[in-house]
RNA sequence: GGUGCGUUAGUUCAGUUGGUUAGAAUACAUGCCUGUCACGCAUGGGGUCACGGGUUCGAGUCCCGUACGCACCGCCA
């Protein structure tokens, strides 16, 4: 027998027991003639006790043991004299009978502890240590109870789990592959699937009814704190459903989670706004809700008093912050260079103090009358003590864009992005294109598959810009953290898409001509939904990077520094697989 | 492709206006210590100040470039 108990599992009631236990050494404590060991597994730590009075031979062998050496012990049992009530075994100890040293270790580059690691850096490259640590570890056990949970609801529901490839065919619509050469297939290539979103789709037409996968998908795009090359999804499609009926399954699957992950109940529906709302009232299709400064327009009170910068914008609008009017000039003008910031580009920003008396005082009183800032007072409804925010610009979007970080920033400044308190939200009648100036072209927003809303289908031949599809997100705390979407699954919709699209027919039929095709042979209206895995564990656990709810992430370069890839091939691969690499000259 | 911040001991960091031998904490090593649990005390070793160039009598410090890291913009159907 290796062990007969974790480190974590011993307790008073263990008292007198002979036990064998096996570990890592987290530290030693020598008190001369006596020596104290911390033994760690993942379960815990278990404190060992060596007596130079009662083994001079053991506790001199125990003096020599260093950090994260490998060890078994066997021992009694011990209610201690000093209890440390800060661990849950800190009622016992052991009293070392037997120490058998299993391997020894030099000192690590940090040290294992919480609150002791080296930068990202050095963690990434030793990564299997940064893993010892209590607050990564946790991360991956959340991770795990997070996988268990959706099996189990998604089971529950009749969800059936497939696998798909991960060898695929390359698309050119969205974002770009990861490729594989085939030895077998000279001068050919796979991709790795950015999502199994046509497998899932194929499925549906086989009969499978529901159908989800807990997989990995890849795109090879820039990196974030929010972005890896490769995440999982928890991917999902219903057939005979209608988007109602996708929103309740997965905001069932949503409250679940949250019940079981984190022991909140959410007994409310979600609520949900028109991604023009979305729009129009934050600036962005994945508002942070969990405070309000909504923005509030102010074309009709603002313009044409003479201030040039309002009287020739195209868009003039703010925000409210409860309570800021002790904001100081200092502040302001830090606000100011923050959304001057070239990131965020707005020429400037007006502010106005509701004070005590409700008199509005603004830096811009010498366009304005009393009466009309009070009129702007009232459309914000704001109160003695508020500080109002306005930003101006000839481009509404854009404005509304810088509008919606201003809001962000203020949010953080004032500590209302708890991570603690959680506001989910659907983001619902997406548009069905965006127009891609880069490609000259109007591109799916979502992807070529989603189905439009029945009602703007006409438009598809007139207006296509302006049709909206069957598409939701769902939104937590400003994070995306998934989205779907009803599918077309009609042959002669998919081609009129891909020819919105700009695909000649025979190019349609070359590269997603099996959908197509499938789609001949009895396709069953369908729809479905795609969760971010690491996004869900990262907003669970508080975490700023989904970095560090992945075992083995890779860096803002997309490097695995711990394994140094990627790497360049050796030329007898090369030549196996006909590659010849030309890399293009540094100027 | 772009913007910002950073790079000093194994690690985390400080380093003033450019000025003597670059510091602290922690880790590590050795010794002392029989109830510690972030033990304590003492001693010791440990530095290509990321790299290259420039300014200067003199550069960790100022300037330019490069590399790497992080955050972000573009990009991510």
């Amino acid at each position: 027998m290796f062990r007969s108990h974790t480190c974590g599992e011993l307790r008073l009631s263990d008292a007198g027991k002979s036990v064998t236990l096996a570990g890592w050494v987290q530290r030693a404590r020598k008190m001369g003639g006596m020596t104290f060991v911390d033994l760690r597994d993942r379960y815990g730590i278990t404190q060992l006790v060596f007596n130079d009075a009662v083994n001079a031979e053991l506790c001199e062998r125990a003096n020599h043991l260093g950090r994260e050496f490998v060890i078994q012990i066997t021992g009694e049992v011990s209610e201690r004299s000093n209890k440390n009530m800060n661990i849950p075994t800190g009622e016992i100890e052991i009293i070392v009978s037997e120490l058998n040293m299993l391997n020894s270790a030099v000192t690590p580059p940090f040290t294992i502890e919480d609150n002791s690691d080296g930068g990202d850096d050095i963690r990434m490259k030793y990564r299997y240590l940064d893993l010892r640590r209590n607050c990564v570890r946790q991360n991956l056990e959340l991770r795990h109870k997070m996988t268990m949970e959706v099996r189990r609801y998604l089971d529950s529901k009749g969800f059936l789990e497939v696998e798909t490839p991960m060898l695929v065919g390359s698309t050119p619509e969205g974002a770009r592959d990861f490729v594989v050469p085939s030895r077998m297939n000279p001068g050919q290539f796979y991709a790795l699937p950015q999502s199994p979103q046509t497998l899932k789709q194929l499925l549906m037409v086989s009969g499978f009814d529901r159908y989800f996968q807990i997989v990995k998908c890849f795109r090879d795009e820039d990196l974030r704190a929010d972005r890896q090359p490769e995440f999982t999804q928890i991917d999902c499609e219903m057939s005979f459903v209608e988007q109602e009926d996708v929103i309740s399954t997965f905001e069932g699957m949503a409250k679940h989670l949250f019940k079981e992950l984190r022991g909140v109940e959410l007994n409310e529906p979600f609520l949900r706004m028109s991604w023009a709302d979305a729009m129009k009232y934050y600036g962005s299709d994945k508002p942070d809700l969990r405070f309000g400064m909504k923005f509030v327009e102010l074309m009709d009170i603002m313009k044409g008093h003479g201030f040039s910068v309002f009287d020739d914008a195209a868009y003039i609008g703010g925000i409210c912050a409860e309570g800021a009017a002790s904001y100081t000039r200092k502040q302001l003008d830090q606000l100011t260079d923050f959304v001057k910031r070239p990131q965020i580009g707005a020429k400037g920003m007006v502010y106005a103090r509701v004070e005590a008396d409700g008199n509005v005082k603004s830096s811009v009183d010498k366009f304005y009358s009393q009466e009309v800032l009070q009129q702007m007072k009232e459309a914000f409804g704001a109160k003695p003590g508020d500080l109002i925010l306005i930003l101006s610009g000839p481009d509404v979007m854009k404005t509304r864009k810088q509008l919606c970080e201003l809001r962000l920033e203020v949010a953080r400044q004032l500590g209302l992005r708890d991570k603690n308190k959680f506001a989910c939200l659907w983001v619902i009648d997406f548009p069905m294109f965006e127009w891609s100036e880069e490609e000259g072209r109007l591109m799916a927003m979502h992807h070529p598959f989603t189905h439009p809303k029945d009602e703007d289908i006409p438009l598809l031949d007139t207006d296509p810009a302006a049709v909206r599809a069957d598409a939701y997100d769902m939104v937590v705390n400003g994070v995306e953290v998934g989205g779907g979407s009803i599918r077309i699954h009609d042959a002669q919709l998919q081609a009129k898409m891909f020819e919105i699209l700009g695909f000649t027919p025979e190019r349609a039929q070359e590269q997603f001509g099996f959908l197509m095709n499938a789609f001949k042979y009895g396709a069953p209206p369908h729809g479905g939904l795609a969760y971010g895995l690491d996004r869900w564990v990262s907003l669970f656990a508080g975490l700023d990077s989904i970095r560090d709810c992945i075992a083995f992430p890779k860096n803002n370069s997309g490097r695995d520094v711990m394994l140094d890839a990627p790497a360049a091939l050796d030329q007898s691969q090369l030549d196996e697989l006909n590659l010849v690499v030309d890399l293009k000259e540094e100027k």
